[in-house]
RNA sequence: GCCGGGGUGGCCGAGUGGCCAAAGGCGGCAGACUCAAGAUCUGCUCUCGCAGGAGUUCCCAGGUUCAAAUCCUGGCCCCGGCACCA
């Protein structure tokens, strides 16, 4: 297709007003949305596969006669447009060329350094993809999350929330920059220079206690192994901090001092140089065992509390220290001892490798490492991080000790035991360190009045579960899943401090409420915009009383606004929900989804939840990984922008792309290659298309009604894959199966004509979903309205004979038997060109029609007497009685392996002699002849005529230089050079 | 660890007890058409096979069954999730 064309449909479809949702009470209604998009930047080939579904189930369904409603909208709130304004302000480079990319002129960057602006005109750049990607959105409702009246909406439905006493005020730990205020740590880094990846340490800690009262405060991943410290490290040279805690005081390093001040409060008092401990021992909490204060260089003051428990038999670390320990030292601590044993005849053959050789479990797994220093530290870490796993794995403790549990339930046991005594807290720390935008070390804070939404309420998930069980969910393996999901959701913080776009709290308005929960019921709203936007409905009037009203059905509504009107906006919600579908990526798995799902179990009756859920895996770079912004360049990166895959590919092969390379719930690999082939593949449907819609004289009426038949079939399945969002198995049938049997037809000697000009009519139609420009093109000047305004085709329209199709199986079935015996014959120079087909002869139909009935599915064939005793009572049989039995015998072991399928009795005479022509051709041989088995003297040396069977005659092949058959002189090699014989009709 | 999903031919990817040696696509090879190229069409693409067949395959090892890619047991390996991420 021309690609300036793609423009001129999308024009056609808006003067159609195909996008406009409109209430029509005498049609059924479809109403999906997929999760609207954040504003982080421009769009990439990644972000349009959920809208390609979207789009093309609203299009199915508008089709099939129903009134449908595609909104969309722009996430603003968060960080993500606050960050791009920021870039922009920078002038960050790879900003830059997206703007260049996008072509927006320098003239405006100013005006995008600007959060809430850049996050607009983002939204606006979503649309204009939309458009051009053959979306029909309703655009009517369009909203951003900063727009009054959205926030006016959110602020209702926290006052609801509230009202169902959701929201509580509780203690959280959060990632925070002591300068910039409160950041979100992952892979994305909106918010960060650094450290994207960190993931939260929960340390417990282990008190020692110092004769004096002090506690020597160590953090530990293991506190079970505390029956085995044989001494305490600290850094050397280390000056301690004392933190004052209730009427506690522990000893920690200077940052671990810190740490635990902002995590939990207390305050800091004197420093300690250690050598006023240097000869001191502590007490072991529980073993109340005493061990001597060391120092070693593996302690490192910035991590944890800066003091670390010894315990040698299964630190590797420890261990390692241990052996560079001087003299005098090593004198001072206890025997070092295992205290976790691991059962030998349960390990792999890699843990057993760990363990390999004499001496405690640490000394293995450091030698196993090749770790023999403190210096090696690749290989002590690695020592380290697979004997934790293994003895959390597979370790018990010793019989002497706690009765020799698990060493899991060991860990929660010691650890419980430990923090009741009130002086043993945990401390969070980041896995790597982790640097906010502007330079500042990001810590984990203790927020002490944080909100939350009590999505854990027990009497909440009963909603949820009640909801969960109810939704249609795909794919399955999700909807397995869900239930799960549900158990482990938990309360979520709500709101957040800082210099975030958003609604601001109402119950306290210097909190800012939090991006995932002001995008939890806005489907809600979708419904009620177009008043709103039309000016029906005044900012103003988008009080309580207005959404109680519209959307419960509570009160009498707002009393500034008409009843009329408030009449109108209710009725129109009542339409349009519940929602059909939330389309979504597999990222919203645990993000939006579940919150979804229970704001709406919350606030509204059984008969408005939402009917079904539909995620979807991604579009991944060619190393699986999901692409980002920094992939996407329109020179020299991997993924080109969207303007360019359109330019280049057209939007109908993307569309074809993301519907038929994988199932919905598999990730698609983005492939250029890949998609030069799909935009291929839609040229030679056209060329298919335009071939079989031309005028001709039609093909023989057999020949059609197969045609129609398969038509027929292939309709079902199209509308019943639709109707259960396999979108792929759409595409194959529609894209690969249908041109499938047009080229049959034609190859079969079918000539365009009416009957194919029906079905390709037909055909192209069903692409319109997919692929609505290509519908559009092909269909042109043909249809009254637009292909996308026109019915889906419908099965019922195409006559279905099963005779038809089973008498084309017979052709394809010969065809594919002649072609098995010539393969070989081929490889050895032999090449038949004449050939015989024997019909079975009647008796088999019968015979085997037995044999088919009694044939039972858990094995074994009928009774061969039986069968014989039967044909006793067909005198028309007698005559073969002799032939029966040897049929029967050979037949019967075969059939069981067969398709019980149809049992169709074809007319094999009558299909074959009509398929003479086209097998004749096909194989360009010179001749085949059709006879009854039992008729004539036909030429048959090999006596292969017995195997005839219904359905699957027999054959016998000469010619060539394979025989000396009937005819004497003919080309050796009959294939080369040979015009296809002239068909007869 | 816990929860979930997986391992299929050169690649992508269908396939949940029987025409499955395994759809479809991509890639490759060959042929037809053509002055030629491209496009298109046709065939082949695990091994063997002068008669429609046989052998060995769907991560590995066992098992159930007349029959296993599909069910069971054990093992190995991979991916995702478990956070103030839309």
């Amino acid at each position: 297709m021309e690609r300036g064309r793609e423009a001129h449909w999308q024009s056609a479809w808006a003067q159609a007003g195909l996008a406009r949702a409109e209430a029509d009470p005498s049609k059924e209604k479809f109403f999906a949305i997929v999760a609207y998009p954040g504003s982080s930047g421009f769009l990439h080939v990644g972000h349009l596969r959920g809208f390609a579904y979207a789009d093309i189930l609203h299009r199915f369904h508008r089709m099939n006669g129903r009134a449908v409603f595609f909104p969309t909208g722009t996430h603003l709130t968060g960080l993500p447009a606050v960050t791009f304004s920021q870039k922009v302000k920078l002038r960050d480079p790879a900003t830059v060329r997206q703007l260049e990319d996008h072509g927006v002129p320098e003239s405006e960057w100013h005006d995008l350094e600007d959060p809430e602006r850049a996050g607009r005109f983002l939204g606006r750049s979503y649309l204009e993809v939309f458009r051009a990607f053959g979306l029909l959105i309703d655009e009517r409702a369009y909203i951003t999350t900063m727009d009054e009246d959205y926030r006016s909406f959110i602020r209702w439905q926290f006052h609801r929330l509230d009202r169902a006493g959701a929201l509580v005020q509780a203690p959280h730990f959060a990632s925070v920059c002591p300068v910039c205020g409160p950041v979100s740590v992952d892979p994305s880094e909106t918010d960060l220079s650094q450290g994207g990846g960190a993931e939260w340490i929960v340390y417990h800690t282990v008190p020692f206690r110092l004769d004096d009262g002090r506690f020597l405060l160590a953090a530990t991943l293991r506190p079970e192994t505390l029956f085995g410290a044989t001494n305490v490290w600290v850094a050397p040279h280390a000056t301690l901090s004392t933190w004052h805690h209730g009427t506690h005081r522990f000893l920690v390093s200077p940052e671990g001092g810190r740490r635990l001040l902002e995590q939990l409060g207390g305050h800091l008092g004197a420093e300690v140089p250690f050598e006023e401990l240097r000869s001191t021992s502590v007490t072991v909490p529980i073993t109340e065992r005493k061990i001597p204060i060391l120092t070693s260089p593996l302690v490192s003051p910035s991590i944890g509390t800066g003091v670390v428990m010894s315990v040698p038999a299964h630190a590797p670390a420890d261990w390692v220290a241990l052996q560079e320990l001087p003299e005098h030292d090593l004198n001072r601590i206890p025997p070092v001892e295992s205290v976790i044993r691991t059962d030998e005849a349960t390990l792999t053959a890699s843990e057993r490798e760990l363990l390999a050789g004499a001496g405690v479990p640490a000394e293995r797994a450091a030698r196993a490492s090749g770790a023999s220093r403190l210096a090696d530290t690749d290989a002590l870490d690695r020592a380290t991080e697979r004997l934790y796993r293994l003895e959390l794995i597979r370790g018990r403790m010793m019989p002497g000790i706690l009765g020799g549990i698990s060493v899991a339930e060991a860990r929660a046991k010691v650890g419980e035991r430990l923090e009741a005594e009130g002086t043993a807290p945990q401390v969070r720390e980041f896995s790597e360190p982790v640097v906010c935008r502007n330079g500042h070390t990001v810590v984990i804070e203790r927020v002490p009045d944080q909100w939350f939404l009590r999505y854990g309420d027990p009497v909440w998930k009963e909603k949820d579960r009640t909801l969960v069980g109810r939704l249609v969910v795909r794919p399955e393996e999700y909807r397995r899943e869900l239930p799960a999901i549900f158990e482990w959701l938990s309360d979520r913080p709500c709101t957040r401090r800082g210099r975030w776009l958003g609604t601001p709290f109402p119950k306290d308005e210097s909190w800012v409420i939090e991006p995932i929960a002001d995008s939890t019921f806005y489907p809600a709203y979708y419904p009620i915009r177009g008043f709103v936007a039309s000016g029906e409905v005044p900012l103003s009037a988008l009080t309580d009383a207005f959404f109680d009203h519209a959307i419960l059905g509570e009160g009498s509504g707002e009393p500034s606004l008409a009843h009329a009107t408030q009449q109108a906006v209710r009725q129109q919600f009542l339409y349009w929900y519940p929602l059909d579908l939330n389309i979504a990526g597999k990222e919203h798995k645990r993000v939006h989804f579940p919150v979804f799902v229970a704001t709406h179990a919350l606030l509204l009756p059984a008969a408005l939840q939402p009917r079904g859920l539909f995620l979807h895996g991604w579009v991944t770079n060619q190393g699986g990984a999901k692409i980002s912004k920094k992939e996407v360049a329109s020179k020299g990166g991997s993924v080109p922008p969207l303007r360019e895959a359109f330019r280049r590919w057209g939007p109908d092969a993307l569309r074809l792309f993301y519907s038929a390379s994988a199932t919905p719930s598999q990730d698609v690999e983005w492939d250029p290659a890949l998609l030069d082939a799909t935009s291929e593949r839609i040229e030679d449907l056209t060329r298919l298309a335009r071939t079989a819609l031309s005028e001709g004289g039609g093909g023989p009426p057999e020949l059609e009604r197969w045609l129609e038949s398969r038509t027929h079939e292939l309709l079902s399945r199209i509308v019943e894959a639709f109707g259960e969002c396999r979108m792929r198995d759409v595409a194959e049938a529609v894209y690969a199966e249908f041109p499938l049997a047009i080229r049959r037809y034609l190859l079969r000697g079918g000539q365009p004509g009416e009957s194919l000009v029906r079905v390709a009519e037909t055909w192209v139609a069903t692409m319109s979903p997919v692929t609505p420009h290509l519908a559009e093109e092909l269909l042109d000047g043909r249809l009254p309205t637009l292909v996308a305004a026109s019915p889906f085709p419908n099965a019922a329209s195409f006559p279905y004979s099963a005779a038809a199709l089973a008498a084309e199986e017979v052709v394809d079935r010969i065809e594919e038997d002649l072609r098995n015996v010539l393969k070989p014959a081929h490889a050895k120079g032999a090449a038949p060109d004449e050939a015989i087909l024997f019909v079975a002869a009647p008796w088999k139909h019968t015979v085997e029609g037995w044999i088919r009935e009694g044939a039972r599915p858990e094995g074994g064939g009928p009774n061969l007497r039986d069968l014989l005793e039967r044909s006793k009572l067909h005198p028309e049989l007698a005559a073969y009685r002799g032939e029966m039995a040897k049929y029967i015998a050979r037949v019967s072991a075969s059939i069981r392996s067969e398709p019980k399928g149809s049992s169709e009795r074809t007319d094999d005479l009558a299909i074959l002699t009509a398929a003479q022509g086209y097998l004749t051709r096909r194989f360009r041989f010179r001749s085949i002849s059709v006879v009854r088995e039992e008729e004539g003297k036909p030429f048959d040396p090999l006596a292969r005529r017995d195997r005839a069977r219904p359905g699957r005659p027999a054959f016998y092949l000469f010619g060539g230089v394979l025989g000396p058959p009937a005819s004497a002189a003919r080309p050796t090699d009959p294939l080369a050079g040979t015009k296809p014989s002239t068909p007869e009709s």
